[in-house]
Order: C-alpha cells, then sequence, then structure tokens
RNA sequence: GGAGCCGUAGUUCAGUCCGGUUAGAACGCUGGCCUGUCAAGCCAGAGGUCGCGGGUUCGAGUCCCGUCGGCUCCGCCA
C-alpha cells in the first residue's frame, strides 16, 4: 500500500497557499490532520509546518484516488497532485489562513502510515505533561510548540543579527571546562585520559568571557549553553541557553543600551511587537520595599507597605516579637475589592502563606465603617488610627499583613500580591513591561557559613565610592554595579561591571573569607589575566528560554525547549540518564557507591 | 531536604469523603451509512493490572502504611 515519492517535487507549503495561486497545479506533502467521509466526497486537512490547507477528494474526478484517500488515516504522510481551486463563497473558512481556496486532488501517494496517535494534534489539549514529553515529536506537531520553537529561531536570528551589527565578535568558549566552586553545583565530565579528575560543565562562559576582555576582543557575545545541577522550576531547567556578552571601556549605561537594543529587535522581529526604550530603572532596595521582590511585576500597583513602626510598641506579641527580632511587618492593601474575596478564599492566602514559610496572615476587612478581622481585638486605638492613616484605609478594602523576618515577609507578600493580581485580573497580560533593577548589595550574609557572599558572583565591581566598605566590618551595605533586567515579574537577564583590578579583586576576596591561595587555585587564571593589562569591562547574560517564554506566553520554560526535563531532571524521550556498562565506568577509573534502586 | 496537588479505558475526567452486584461519561479508535464538510453527522461495537507493593476487612478503585512517577512552590540556583 506504501508508495514512493517518485518523482515528484514539493511545489508549495501546505500552509501558504493563497487565493493568488487558483488555477496552479500543486504537489503538497504532509500530514493527514483530519478526515472528513461524506460517503461521496472526502475531504481532508493536510498539515506541514506552515498550516493546513484542505484537500478535497471527489469520486468525479478520479474514483480509483477517491477511494485511496477513503483508506487515510491520521497522522498518515502522503503525497498530494492537484490544483488549486476557489471555494464556493458559502463554504470559505474564515478560521484558515488557507481558507479562501481548496486543492481539487488528481493523484495522490501514500507515504507513510501512523499508529494510533496518544493525544490528538491540537492547541488547549490538556493532557499529561509525562506524555507528551514522551512523544515529544508528536507534541511538537501541535500548532503552539511549533511557532515556539519557530519564535525561539527568530529570537537567536533577531539576537545575532543585532549584534553583529553593534560590532560584537561571536565566540565560543569550552564546555568541557573546570569547576568553580561558586555559584552553583557543577555537572562534571570524567576525564578519561586523566583517570579521577574531571572536567565541569560551564555555568556560564563568566571567567572566559573576561579573559576574552583582556584579549582585547572589546565586544564578545555568544548564545550558549549553560548547565547547573540544581533543582529545577518552572522557569529553570539544568541545561538553558544565554545570550552572553561583554564589552570592554564601559559603563553600565553602555551595556544598557546594547540590551534595550537587543531586546527591541527580537520583540519587533520574532513578535511584531515595537517596545519601548529606554526601560525604567529602580534600585534593588526601592523594590524590595515597595514590592518585596528583586524581579517585580510592575504591571499592576498592589504594592505593599512597611507598617513596622505602628507596631513597634504594640500589646499584640506577634507584630511585636517579630519586630524586636529584627523582624518587620508589611501590609497589602486590595482597595476596594474586599467583596470579591470569600472567606474561604482569604483562609486559602493564609494557608499559602503558611506553606510558605509565614506563621500567619492577618487581615482586615472594612465594610459599612467597620472593621473585621480575627485580630482586632488586639489593636490599641492608636494602632487603628495609625493603621488606617498609614494604609488610607475605607470601605471595601481588604488588607493583609505579615509580621516576621524580612526574607520571610517580603518573600510571603510578594507570592500573595501575584496571586491577587492574577485571581482579581489585576494583570495585564498584553502588556510587556520591562525594568532594570541595579544598585544590588555586593555582599549576603551567610549565617550558616558566618560570612558574607558575593551576591551576583565574586567579580562584580563595588560602586567606585563604596570600594573603602570592603575593609569595614560591617560589609552589608556596599553597593554592586550589578543590574538586573526583569520582564512582567521574570528576571530575563543579569550582569555587572565586573572588578579589573587585582588590588580590588584581592580586597573582595578578603571580603569573602576567600584567602590568597585559595583564590589562586579556584579562579588562579583569571587573577593572573587580570595582572596583565586587564581593561575595565563589563557585560550581562539575558536569559534566552525566558524570553522566548514569555513573547509566547507560554506557562513554562519547558514550552519553548524542543526537548527539556521533567522535574527530576529526566528527558522521557532519550530516559537520560541511565546507568552504564562496568566496562564504561572502569575505563574511567569510576567505582559507584549508590543506594539500589527499586525497580 | 521540605510542603502541596495529582496518578481510574488510547486521552481527559467522574466514582474515593461514607468499602458492597457487571467501574461510568466524553473525545479518540473499529465497522456500517452518508456528495460540501472543516471539532462533519447518524447507527453499532471494541476497549480497564483503578501507578506499584504491602496491610486492615467476609469484601478495597474507595481505608491505612510504604514506594515510584508528573506538576507547583520553599530551600538550593544567574
Amino acid at each position: 500500500m506504501l508508495e514512493h515519492p517518485g518523482d515528484w517535487t514539493r511545489t508549495d507549503y501546505c500552509g501558504e497557499l493563497r487565493s493568488e495561486d487558483i488555477g496552479r497545479d500543486v504537489v503538497l506533502m504532509g500530514w493527514v490532520q483530519s478526515n472528513r467521509d461524506h460517503g461521496g466526497v472526502i475531504f481532508i486537512d493536510l498539515r506541514d509546518r506552515e498550516g493546513l490547507v484542505q484537500v478535497v477528494f471527489s469520486p468525479q474526478v478520479s474514483g480509483a484516488v477517491h477511494e485511496k484517500a477513503g483508506a487515510l488515516r491520521d497522522e498518515w504522510v502522503i503525497a498530494v497532485r492537484g490544483k488549486v481551486t476557489s471555494r464556493s463563497p458559502e463554504t470559505v473558512n474564515k478560521n484558515l489562513p488557507t481558507g479562501e481556496i481548496e486543492v481539487v486532488a488528481g493523484e495522490v501517494r501514500i507515504l507513510n502510515t501512523s499508529k494510533v496517535i496518544p493525544f490528538l494534534i491540537e492547541d488547549d489539549i490538556n493532557v499529561d505533561e509525562l506524555l507528551r514529553l514522551r512523544h515529544r515529536y508528536l507534541d511538537l506537531r501541535r500548532p503552539f510548540m511549533r511557532d515556539n520553537i519557530i519564535t525561539r529561531h527568530k529570537t537567536v536570528t533577531a539576537t545575532r543579527n543585532f549584534l553583529n551589527g553593534a560590532g560584537f565578535l561571536e565566540i565560543e568558549t569550552p564546555y568541557l571546562t573546570r569547576s568553580t566552586p561558586e555559584g552553583a553545583r557543577d555537572f562534571l565530565v570524567p576525564s578519561r585520559l586523566n583517570p579521577g579528575e574531571f572536567y565541569a560543565l560551564p555555568q556560564s562562559p563568566q571567567l572566559l568571557k573576561q579573559t576574552l576582555m583582556v584579549s582585547g576582543f572589546d565586544r564578545y557575545y555568544q548564545i550558549v549553553r549553560c548547565f547547573r545541577d540544581e533543582d529545577l522550576r518552572a522557569d529553570r531547567q539544568p541545561e538553558f541557553t544565554q545570550i552572553d556578552l561583554e564589552m570592554s571601556f564601559v559603563r553600565e549605561d553602555d551595556i544598557m543600551n546594547v540590551v534595550e537594543g537587543i531586546l527591541k529587535s527580537i520583540f519587533s522581529e520574532a513578535a511584531g511587537i515595537e517596545i519601548e526604550t529606554p526601560f525604567p530603572r529602580m534600585k534593588y532596595d526601592e523594590a524590595m520595599l515597595r514590592y518585596g521582590s528583586d524581579k517585580p511585576d510592575t504591571r499592576f500597583g498592589l504594592e505593599l507597605e512597611d507598617i513596622s513602626g505602628i507596631f513597634r510598641d504594640s500589646q499584640f506579641q506577634v507584630f511585636s516579637c517579630a519586630l524586636k527580632k529584627g523582624g518587620i511587618i508589611k501590609a497589602l492593601n486590595l482597595k476596594g475589592r474586599a467583596g470579591d474575596l470569600s472567606r474561604k478564599e482569604i483562609d486559602d492566602l493564609g494557608e499559602a502563606a503558611k506553606s510558605l514559610g509565614a506563621k500567619g496572615l492577618a487581615w482586615i476587612r472594612v465594610s459599612d465603617g467597620e472593621w473585621q478581622s480575627p485580630i482586632l481585638k488586639v489593636f490599641s486605638d492608636q494602632e487603628k488610627e495609625d493603621l488606617k492613616n498609614a494604609l488610607r484605609l475605607e470601605d471595601g478594602d481588604i488588607v493583609f499583613f505579615a509580621a516576621d523576618t524580612p526574607h520571610i515577609v517580603n518573600m510571603v507578600l510578594s507570592h500573595i500580591r501575584l496571586e491577587l493580581g492574577e485571581k482579581l485580573g489585576l494583570i495585564d497580560h498584553g502588556r510587556f513591561n520591562f525594568l532594570w533593577v541595579e544598585e544590588f548589595p555586593l555582599l549576603d550574609y551567610d549565617p550558616a557559613e558566618k560570612r558574607y557572599v558575593a551576591m551576583h558572583h565574586p567579580f562584580t565591581s563595588p560602586r567606585e565610592e563604596d570600594i573603602h566598605l570592603l575593609d569595614e566590618a560591617d560589609k552589608s551595605g556596599i553597593r554592586s554595579r550589578a543590574y538586573d533586567v526583569v520582564l512582567n515579574g521574570v528576571e530575563i537577564g543579569g550582569g555587572s561591571i565586573r572588578i579589573y583590578r587585582k588590588d580590588v579583586q584581592e580586597k573582595l576576596f578578603k571580603a569573602i573569607g576567600l584567602t590568597d591561595e585559595e583564590a589562586r587555585a579556584k579562579f588562579g587564571f583569571l587573577l593572573e589575566a587580570l595582572e596583565f593589562g586587564a581593561p575595565p569591562h563589563g557585560g550581562i547574560a539575558l536569559g534566552l528560554d525566558r524570553i522566548v517564554m514569555l513573547i509566547t506566553g507560554a506557562d513554562s520554560i519547558r514550552d519553548v525547549i524542543a526537548f527539556p526535563k521533567t522535574q527530576k531532571g529526566a528527558c522521557p524521550l532519550t530516559e537520560a540518564p541511565s546507568p552504564v556498562d562496568t566496562a564504561q565506568l572502569l575505563e574511567l577509573g569510576i567505582k559507584l557507591d549508590v543506594k539500589e534502586k527499586k525497580k
């Protein structure tokens, strides 16, 4: 029954035929999307990368061809030779770009059959993701997924075009490199030629791109795979792609200009969206204060308010104790929307807060001038008055409070803010709000290790006027020259102006508790390079997967990666990772010490 | 490492709270009918290790314990 394509040459993509093509003889090849057999006339929707076209098989044209068409099933691969004809006005399909025409088949060749597919090749299916990943080749036939992959291609193309035009050189760096202890856990690759030693896959080409600046390449970029052996999230995969760049003799503004240019070009060319530049900027401290997050979604208000001052001497132990331990109290006033939340929904928010680590989520609802709240009794009259003024409380408002460490309060309330924003439709999903977040703290105190750690990475430059603070005991106030670019509450990139002087670099290593020897052992080659005429330089890395996710409206970066991993880091299609032969391990000098996994 | 949700025909789900005859529905699939549909329609049919293991019970999809897997989040992570 199967036939070869023979001497047929495809003339057109199914999805590209239009009324201009009426009268042409065409040869199409593609997949049977659906099959509508009326006993007499048979309609086939034929699909390829560019879309669908209706093919008509009529017994009047050819009895044999019509009979063959009757055997066709979904997802079979066929070649059709026929004539493009116009549809009569009442049979035009306005939902299809090809809906004004159809192809009347004169001949058909069945090139391949298909087993019955496990899920429909359509958008808006609701199928277990495991099944989609196991049959990814089918999942990628769905228009949404196909378009995502195409948008990704356009994004990469736009980026290359822009950067090439801006004087950047694309330079590759090795994937087999050395392990660097700071930052994420490395993926390791054993070295057969050096038994007992390992390469590491790069978490990012950070050190090497800085080295390229010392080499004098001036402007580098790379669209590069990075690897981090950490737990997965909806926006985090163990391997992901960065638009990585570095520039010499620049300040923050120079990098930001380039990034704005890249993003403008990406949005225009991959999505047909013209975005406004320059992007607004916000200091880290302000972002944390107003949104409780270093990546605020600025598409809606509902900002946090710090009301710690009101409860400094409160009788309410939960609040005053939190403050005495160095905590804070913040509130979210959902103005005028109290009526939109049922008691159950309020309780659910409380449960969500608890699962995030809060002890609870207090609330006050104002209706008809009355305050309703489980904790109403504990407030003094003065506190009520202060609250009313601070939060501008009015009828119809509902306020949520959290009192805890700054980290918990900000984390919990920023989550609640996003959940309320989504639930109550405060977010305009058609908007793209870009934001630069700048002046991150340089260092973060790690109570577990009792030392400061670099918040970004240890090559990030402090602000020039803050360098002297590296010698002080309290290093928490040192501001860095790091910046993040945030889109709709998603961090899509981060970078910094780097340290280029040995003396500053040494001070910083000292500040994070690294001895000279340790620093040499870990980053030796870069430190040495910095001693041979390193230019001032800086750069950034943009998360390609996240950018494409936001452009396409995907819920997860898995939907913009052709072959992603599950939360356990597995690929259901290839069944990676997998055990290997003992012989392979022997060759590498590796002996396993793993608890036997029950199968 | 931790919290939550989920796992029942090919697929999506109902049934699980409150154990009891032959586990249902829709879509898909198979066969038949049908000459203008486009989520085609009508008729008929097939299709189940209720994720896996153990326990309680006269009896388990349903209750208990464990385990595997998927998703979301915290921790972790540019």
